[in-house]
DNA sequence: AAAAAAG
C-alpha cells in the first residue's frame, strides 16, 4: 500500500515523495480516503502515529479547488498549544508547496498586525489556538460562516485545558453543513458528547498508542532524594548524553533547574508557558540547531513536539498523570531512532510509578539509591545554592537574576557560533542517527529541525 | 496538585 493508492492528487504525491515518505501509516491509510469523500471522522490516535498528515494531505486536495474570500476562512484547525499549531502550519507549508493554498496561523503571544492582514486577504487554511481565535472573532476580524472543514485536534487535551466551552462556541458559529474531523488520544465522556453534538454520522477509526509500546525507547528509573536530585541528574547527564529534554512538573522548577545546570556549565535552555512566545520558539530553535544540548521543559513541550534526534528524555519529577509520562518519553525514540528515558524518583513517588508501569504494561528497570555510586559533587560549592526550594518561589523571583555571589564558576556568556561548553561523556556517546532509520512516519516532522520557514517568521517573530 | 491558553 502506497500513498498513490489513497486517492491523492499527483501534485500532492510529489510533495509527499519529496519529503521522503513512501508508505502511509495505519491512521493515514484509514483516514485519508474517508476524508477525501467528505465524511466526518473520529480518530483515536495521538501524535507519533502520522495523525497530522492524515488530515493535512486530504485537506490540501479538497481545498485546492476554489478560493478564499476576505475574512472567510475555508477550513479551520484547532490546536491546544501554540507550538502544535505552528507545527501543523509547517505541514501545510511542506505538503502544500505545489498547491498555492493561503493560510494563517492564529495564536496568542504574537502581534495582531500580520494576522489581521492575512485574514483580511482571505485564507484557505486557518490554524488556531482557541483563545486567539475567539479574540479575533470578537474583534469582528473573522467570519466563520465559510468554513467547510473543521479539525479538532488533540481533543482530550483541549478538554484538560478547559477549552471545551470555547470549542462549543466556535462550532455554533460554523455552518451546520460542513465536514468535521476529531482527533483524540482518548475518548472521555465530555469528548464523546462533543462528538455526538457536532459530528454527523462520523466514521470511527482507532490506532494503537505508539509511545507506550515503543521498543526503541530504553526506560530507566533512578532513585534519588528530594535534595539530591540535581546531583543525580548531573551525574546522569555526564554519562554519555548527546542531548536531552528534561521535564519538570512546575514552571518554577524549570527555571531553577535550568539556572542551576547553567551554573554547572551545561549548555542549557528552557521552555515553559510563562515565557514569551518568541522566546519559546527561540529556545526550541537553539536546541534543534545544537547550540544547546539540554532543554529543561514543562509539559508545554510534552505532547506532539517533533524534534529529530533527541537521545535522552529525563523526568526530573515523576509526572502527575501517567499519560504525561507516555507523552514526555515519546519526545525521544522518534522516526526509528533509539532513545533513552530516565525518570528520577523518590520514596514519595511509589504510587505514581505503579500507575505508569500499569499504563505502559512494562516493568521499568530500577536503580535504587543503595545501588548507586554516590554522585560526585562537580561544582566547587554545591550546597548553598543548589538545593531545590521546598516552596516554589513566586512573583518576582522569575525575573530576579541570581546575584553573582550565589553562582559558582558561572560560565561565560556564549555567543552564537562559539562552541558552547557542553559536558561530554567519559564513555563515547552512541550517536543516534535518524538518517539510517527506516522510512519516517509522516508525523515525525523533520522540518522542525530546519530553520523556521519564512511564513512562520513573519507571523511569529514579527 | 500542574500546566496550558486571551490579555
Amino acid at each position: 500500500m502506497s500513498f498513490a493508492d489513497l486517492g491523492l492528487s499527483d501534485e500532492l504525491l510529489r510533495a509527499v515523495e519529496d519529503s521522503g515518505y513512501t508508505e502511509p501509516t495505519p491512521v493515514q491509510r484509514q483516514a485519508i480516503p474517508s476524508v477525501l469523500m467528505n465524511k466526518d471522522l473520529i480518530a483515536i490516535a495521538q501524535t507519533g502515529t502520522g495523525k497530522t498528515a492524515s488530515f493535512v494531505l486530504p485537506m490540501i486536495d479538497i481545498l485546492s479547488h476554489g478560493r478564499a474570500r476576505a475574512r472567510m476562512p475555508r477550513s479551520l484547525i484547532l490546536e491546544p498549544t501554540r507550538e502544535l499549531a505552528a507545527q501543523v502550519a509547517e505541514n501545510f507549508e511542506k505538503y502544500g508547496k505545489n498547491s498555492k493554498l493561503s493560510m494563517a496561523l492564529l495564536i496568542g503571544g504574537v502581534g495582531f498586525g500580520d494576522q489581521d492582514k492575512a485574514l483580511e486577504k482571505g485564507v484557505d487554511v486557518l490554524i488556531a489556538t482557541p483563545g486567539r481565535l475567539m479574540d479575533q472573532f470578537g474583534r469582528g476580524k473573522i467570519l466563520l460562516s465559510g468554513v467547510d472543514i473543521l479539525v479538532i485536534d488533540e481533543a482530550d487535551r483541549m478538554l484538560d485545558m478547559g477549552f471545551v466551552p470555547d470549542i462549543e462556541a466556535i462550532c455554533s458559529k460554523l455552518p451546520p453543513r460542513r465536514q468535521t474531523l476529531l482527533f483524540s488520544a482518548t475518548m472521555p465522556p465530555p469528548i464523546k458528547k462533543l462528538a455526538d453534538r457536532f459530528l454527523t454520522e462520523p466514521r470511527h477509526i482507532e490506532v494503537a498508542r505508539p509511545a507506550a509500546a515503543n521498543a526503541l525507547i530504553t526506560q530507566r528509573l533512578v532513585e534519588s532524594t528530594v535534595r539530591g536530585k540535581r546531583d543525580t541528574l548531573r551525574a546522569l547527564l555526564r554519562e554519555g548524553v548527546k542531548n536531552a529534554i528534561i521535564f519538570a512538573n512546575r514552571k518554577t522548577t524549570v527555571r531553577d533547574l535550568a539556572a542551576s545546570l547553567k551554573r554547572h556549565g551545561f549548555a542549557v535552555g528552557q521552555i515553559h508557558g510563562d515565557m514569551e512566545q518568541a522566546e519559546r520558539l527561540r529556545e526550541l530553535d537553539r536546541f534543534k540547531a545544537d547550540e544547546i544540548n539540554v532543554l529543561v521543559a514543562s509539559d508545554v513541550a510534552a505532547r506532539g513536539l517533533d524534534i529529530k534526534g533527541v537521545s535522552h528524555v529525563f523526568n526530573f519529577d515523576v509526572p502527575w498523570h501517567p499519560d504525561d509520562y507516555v507523552h514526555r518519553i515519546g519526545r525521544t525514540g522518534r522516526a526509528g531512532a533509539t532513545g533513552t528515558a530516565i525518570t528520577l524518583y523518590t520514596a514519595e513517588d511509589a504510587e505514581a510509578i505503579d500507575q505508569i508501569e500499569k499504563l505502559t504494561k512494562t516493568n521499568i528497570d530500577r536503580t535504587p539509591l543503595s545501588g548507586q555510586a554516590p554522585a560526585a559533587p562537580s561544582g566547587p560549592s554545591d550546597e548553598a545554592d543548589d538545593q531545590p526550594r521546598s516552596q516554589p518561589r513566586r512573583g518576582r523571583s522569575r525575573s530576579a537574576a541570581k546575584p553573582a555571589g550565589d553562582a559558582p564558576a558561572k560560565p561565560r556568556v556564549q555567543t552564537a557560533g562559539a562552541a558552547p561548553a557542553k559536558p561530554r561523556a567519559q564513555t563515547a556517546p552512541e550517536p543516534v542517527r535518524a538518517e539510517q532509520a527506516p522510512p519516517l512516519p509522516v508525523d515525525a516532522n523533520p522540518e522542525w529541525n530546519g530553520p523556521v520557514p519564512a511564513f512562520l517568521q513573519v507571523r511569529l517573530h514579527g
